[in-house]
DNA sequence: TTCCTTGCAAACGATTTGCATTGGA
DNA sequence: TCCAATGCAAATCGTTTGCAAGGAA
């Protein structure tokens, strides 16, 4: 298990939780960052191997998530399917198949980007509620299921 | 348990797909068209009281889904949350509160939605991926979290 | 009569937790 | 040494299903 920048960050950000970045953690954190989407505990175990029980596999994502590492979604089907957070991944959108329910990133080119930040803006400004983060996600269907 | 024109539209539905429209499904139906926003089937179970039963409850929602008058969604916690379908409902986006948790429907004004509908449409042509529907939602604070 | 529907209880799958053990600073 | 982290098994929670009884066409 390589250390990257990436990793040390993650692992300042950790200690100030109490938490160490132990190998499990770190395993968990190199799939995710490897995957091109989010998630789920059962797909990390499929990927890791049953070398990481799958409880301690939910205690990693939950120490994770606690100290802002990464982030739950729950698009389908009621499985949590995880990812590094913005801050380390950056801000990005999510593709969701409709038909096998692959969950795959997308960013926008930066102008895109732009008008859907000032349209946040402009909504939040017309409804008592402050908006701290947008989801903005695409179903329909992959190229493979197309 | 009055019939309204939405009802009606309603029962063609369901017997269209082999499937009558009864007291139970009544219920349902009239509880999510009275809620603000999605709602679980715990809490749908708690408004509507243990006249009906979890399990009926989850079937009714299940026969509405598969002929197209409910649709699921699975914004926070892996809880599964209900609404009415766009063609009885209309098509709006959602406030997910992070505190508390409570989602709600938010109608964009038609300039908003035109633009996030042409967002929609410019993406789309720049990946390999046929978007069917956007989910665009804002998570902040609610009015009484804030 | 024929099927769809419902209720109840049992089954399920994803996730969590208690407890004893291991491991890192 | 001391407390966090782990593994295993049991528990929990939301949701689903088998089966027998009830209800509408």
């Amino acid at each position: 298990m390589t250390t990257t920048g990436l990793d040390s960050e993650i692992e300042t950000r950790l200690s100030s939780h109490d938490a160490r970045y132990t190998r499990g953690r770190r395993l968990v954190v190199a799939t995710l960052s490897g995957s091109g989407g989010p998630r789920s505990a059962g797909e990390l175990h499929a990927q890791i191997g049953s070398t990481m029980p799958l409880s301690s596999l939910y205690r990693s994502l939950a120490v994770l998530e606690e100290s802002g590492v990464v982030v739950p979604h729950f698009t389908k089907s009621g499985v949590a399917r995880y990812e590094l957070a913005e801050w380390l991944q950056g801000h990005h959108h999510h593709l969701v198949c409709l038909d096998c329910g692959k969950v795959e990133d997308l960013s926008l080119p930066h102008s895109y980007e732009e008008k859907v930040r000032e349209l946040v803006e402009e909504i939040g400004s017309t409804v008592s509620f402050t908006p701290v983060n947008h989801a903005f996600e695409l179903e329909g269907l992959c190229s493979r299921c197309a």
